[in-house]
DNA sequence: ACGATCACG
DNA sequence: ACGTACGTGATCGTG
C-alpha cells in the first residue's frame, strides 16, 4: 500500500493508496466498519460521455482514512465496494454519480437515495454564489476552508500548480497526467478526507434549520436529473453542421459590410461606438464602468428596427448599426449554439446538457453545456438542430401563468384570485381592472408590463424603458395596478420591510434566502421565481414516482420539455397534465398547457416540416 | 479576471 | 414620495 500522511484540522488522515489484493482486501475490511462514508472519482475532464473519457480514480473515506483505487485495475472491486455502503457523501453528486454510471458499469439507478451531496446542504444554508455579498459558494475548497480547516490543503490548486510545470492548460492536464501521478492520488484522497468532515458539520446545521424536508426533496430532484442527463438528446447532425455554415457566411457577410464603415472587428464595443460616432450618432447611454453603451437596445432603433426586428420607418437605417446587429447575431447563433452542439454531442450524436438542479440564489436550475434553456424562441432554426428519437414525439407541458398564481397566493389578493379562478385571460382581466371594459391591446400590454414590472421589482423608468411606453403612461398605469390590487402592493412592501431588517427572506416552502441591503426590492421576486422553481420542481418528483421519468427531457422554468412513441403520445401528455394539475397552490389552481410538438424541437416555434429520422 | 453583450424564463 | 427590473450561461475583448 502506498501511503500518505496528512494533518486535517489538527488530526492525523492517512491517505492509502490500494496496490495489490492484499491492500484491496483490507480496503474492503475497512469499509464494511464504516456507516457512512465519501466517495469521489478523478477524471480525465468533464465530458463523461465522449469517448475519450476516462475514470481515473475512486476514492472512499471517512474522516481520518482515505482509499484511493484505480479505476481500471480496481473496477470490479469497486463495483463491489459501491454495492455494499449504505449511505455515500459526494459533492457534486451529479458528475460522480454519471462517471460511475458510465465507466464502471455501475448504474445509476443502483444509487437511488443512496447519495447525500455537501453542495446541496451548503446551498440550503447559503444559497448565494461565491462572492455575492460575501458569501463562500458551494466549492468543496471554499465549503472546507471555512468549516473543515482554513488551512486545508488545494488539490485543485496543486493539481493546476503542476499542470502550469508541465506547461500545459488545466483541461490538458486532466486529459494527460498519469493515473498514477503521486499529486493526483494524494489530493484525490484529501478531496474525500475533506467532504466526509464538511458533512458532519452542514448536516448539523441544515437538521438546526429545519431544512430536513427540503434537503430531501433536493437530492430526489438531483437524481432525477441526473436521470435526465444521462439520457440527453438527439442531434440532427446534418442540419447542424449546414446550420453553422450558413451562419458563419452569414455573419461574415455582414462583417464586410461593416468593414467597409471602418469596424474592422464587431465585437470591439470601442471601434463600433467611435465609428457611429463618426456617422454623427449621438450615442448618449453608458454601462455601469462609464463605457459608450452599443449593445442591441441601442442599435435597433438606428438601424431602424423594433424590437422584434421589424423596419419602424421612423429613420433612415444605419446600415453599419444594422450590419452589425445581423452579424453578431449569426456568429452567436453559430458559435454558442450550433458550433458547441457539435462539439458536445456524444458518440451516437446525443448531448447531455448539464442540468444544475439547484443552482440559483432562488434555486432555480440552470443548464449549462450548452445552454438548452436559453436558445432562440423567435425563430425556429436554432431549435431545429434537436429532434425526437426514432418511432418518438416530442411534447412539452408548461405551468400558465405560475409567477403571477404565485404572487396571487402569496400576497391573497382577492381581486387576482377571482381572477385567476374565473379562468379569463389574466392580462386581460388585469386591463379591465386597471382601464374599464373598453381597454385597447395597447392597454393590455401596458397591463402586463406593469404586472412583470411587480414581480421583477422594477420601478416606472425601468418599465418605461422597457416597455418602450412613455412614461407618464407608465406611472398612472402603476397607480391604476396597485389599485386594482391592493393585496399585491402591501404584500410586496411588508416583505421589503421584513427583509430590510433581517437581510432575508423565508419562503413559503421553507427556504431561507438571503437579500442584498441595497436589494431589498428583489425580495418579492425572489420569493416568486423561488416558489414557482419549487412547484415545478415537485412536479417532476410527483411525474417521476407516477412512472413518466422515462418521457422527460428537460426543464425549461415553468415548463417540462418531454418524447413519448408516437403512438403513445397523446394519452401520455393528457395523463401527465393532469399530474401536473393535481395540486393547488394556496388554493390557487395550478393550469398547465400541453403540447404534442412532433418530430423536431423547431415545430413548436414555427417550423412546419416533418423529419424523417428513422 | 472582468465587463459587455446577448440568448432564455 | 421616490426609485431599484429578477434569475441564469457562453463568448469575446481588454488589460
Amino acid at each position: 500500500m502506498k501511503t500518505f500522511n496528512e494533518i486535517i484540522d489538527g488530526e492525523r488522515c492517512t491517505v492509502n493508496v490500494v496496490e495489490n489484493q492484499r491492500d484491496a482486501s483490507e480496503f474492503m475490511e475497512w469499509l464494511s466498519r464504516q456507516s457512512l462514508v465519501a466517495v469521489d472519482t478523478e477524471t480525465s475532464g468533464l465530458e463523461i460521455f465522449s469517448p475519450g473519457f476516462e475514470l481515473y480514480c475512486v476514492q472512499f473515506g471517512s474522516a481520518d482514512t482515505a482509499y484511493v483505487l484505480d479505476g481500471r485495475n480496481w473496477a470490479r472491486t469497486l463495483k463491489i465496494a459501491l454495492a455494499s455502503t449504505a449511505k455515500f457523501i459526494m459533492h457534486n453528486a451529479t458528475f460522480d454519480m454519471l462517471v460511475i454510471d458510465q465507466t464502471l458499469g455501475y448504474r445509476m439507478e443502483n444509487l437511488e437515495g443512496r447519495v447525500l451531496d455537501t453542495r446541496i446542504l451548503a446551498h440550503l444554508l447559503d444559497p448565494r454564489s461565491e462572492g455575492e455579498g460575501g458569501a463562500p459558494g458551494h466549492s468543496l475548497k471554499r465549503l472546507a476552508s471555512i468549516w473543515v480547516d482554513s488551512s486545508a490543503p488545494d488539490s485543485q490548486q496543486a493539481l493546476k500548480d503542476r499542470f502550469r510545470e508541465m506547461r500545459v492548460s488545466v483541461a490538458e492536464g486532466f486529459a494527460s497526467i498519469a493515473r498514477n501521478d503521486d499529486v493526483l492520488l494524494r489530493y484525490a484522497g484529501i478531496d474525500v478526507l475533506l467532504t466526509i468532515r464538511l458533512y458532519t458539520v452542514l448536516a448539523k446545521m441544515v437538521s438546526n434549520a429545519g431544512f430536513s424536508g427540503l434537503a430531501d426533496f433536493e437530492h430526489r430532484l438531483q437524481y432525477i436529473c441526473a436521470l435526465l442527463q444521462r439520457k440527453g438528446m438527439k442531434l440532427d447532425v446534418p442540419y447542424t453542421e449546414k446550420l453553422k455554415n450558413d451562419l458563419a457566411v452569414e455573419s461574415e457577410e455582414f462583417q464586410a459590410v461593416a468593414a467597409r464603415f471602418g469596424v474592422t472587428n464587431i465585437n470591439s464595443i470601442a471601434q463600433v461606438a467611435e465609428a457611429l460616432d463618426g456617422f454623427g450618432e449621438s450615442l448618449t447611454e453608458l454601462t455601469p464602468s462609464g463605457k459608450t453603451k452599443v449593445d442591441r437596445a441601442v442599435l435597433l432603433p438606428l438601424a431602424d428596427l423594433d424590437r422584434d426586428w421589424n423596419r419602424i420607418g421612423a429613420r433612415e437605417p444605419n446600415l453599419l448599426a444594422d450590419a452589425i446587429l445581423r452579424s453578431k447575431r449569426a456568429q452567436k447563433w453559430g458559435e454558442a449554439y450550433a458550433q458547441s452542439f457539435l462539439d458536445l454531442r456524444d458518440g451516437e450524436d446525443r448531448l447531455h446538457a448539464w442540468i444544475n438542479s439547484l443552482q440559483a440564489r432562488t434555486a432555480r436550475m440552470s443548464v449549462s453545456r450548452p445552454p438548452l434553456q436559453q436558445l432562440p424562441s423567435s425563430d425556429w432554426t436554432v431549435r431545429r438542430c434537436f429532434i425526437a428519437d426514432p418511432g418518438y414525439s416530442m411534447f412539452s407541458v408548461d405551468y400558465s401563468q405560475i409567477e403571477m398564481r404565485v404572487l396571487a397566493g402569496l400576497s391573497g389578493d382577492r381581486a387576482m384570485i377571482d381572477g385567476i379562478v374565473s379562468g379569463v385571460d389574466l392580462h386581460d382581466y388585469t386591463a379591465s381592472l386597471m382601464f374599464g371594459p373598453d381597454f385597447t391591446q395597447k392597454d393590455r400590454k401596458l397591463a402586463k408590463n406593469v404586472g412583470f414590472g411587480k414581480v421583477y421589482g422594477g420601478g416606472a423608468a425601468t418599465l418605461s424603458r422597457q416597455s418602450g411606453a412613455p412614461i407618464e403612461s407608465v406611472k398612472s398605469a402603476i397607480k391604476a395596478y396597485n389599485s386594482a390590487y391592493p393585496g399585491i402592493s402591501r404584500y410586496s412592501s411588508n416583505l421589503q420591510v421584513t427583509a430590510e431588517r433581517l437581510r432575508e427572506v423565508t419562503t413559503a416552502s421553507g427556504r431561507v434566502l438571503p437579500v442584498d441591503a441595497d436589494r431589498a426590492y428583489a425580495s418579492t421576486n425572489y420569493v416568486v421565481q423561488s416558489v414557482a422553481r419549487d412547484l415545478l420542481g415537485q412536479s417532476i418528483v410527483n411525474l417521476f414516482d407516477a412512472g413518466f421519468g422515462e418521457y422527460m427531457l428537460l426543464p425549461i422554468h415553468d415548463e417540462i420539455l418531454g418524447q413519448a412513441p408516437v403512438g403513445e403520445v397523446d394519452g401520455i401528455v393528457r395523463d401527465m397534465k393532469a399530474e401536473m394539475e393535481r395540486f393547488d397552490f394556496m388554493d390557487i389552481p395550478m393550469t398547465a398547457d400541453a403540447e404534442i410538438i412532433g418530430s423536431s424541437w423547431a415545430n413548436s416555434y414555427g417550423f412546419e416540416g416533418e423529419i424523417n429520422n428513422v
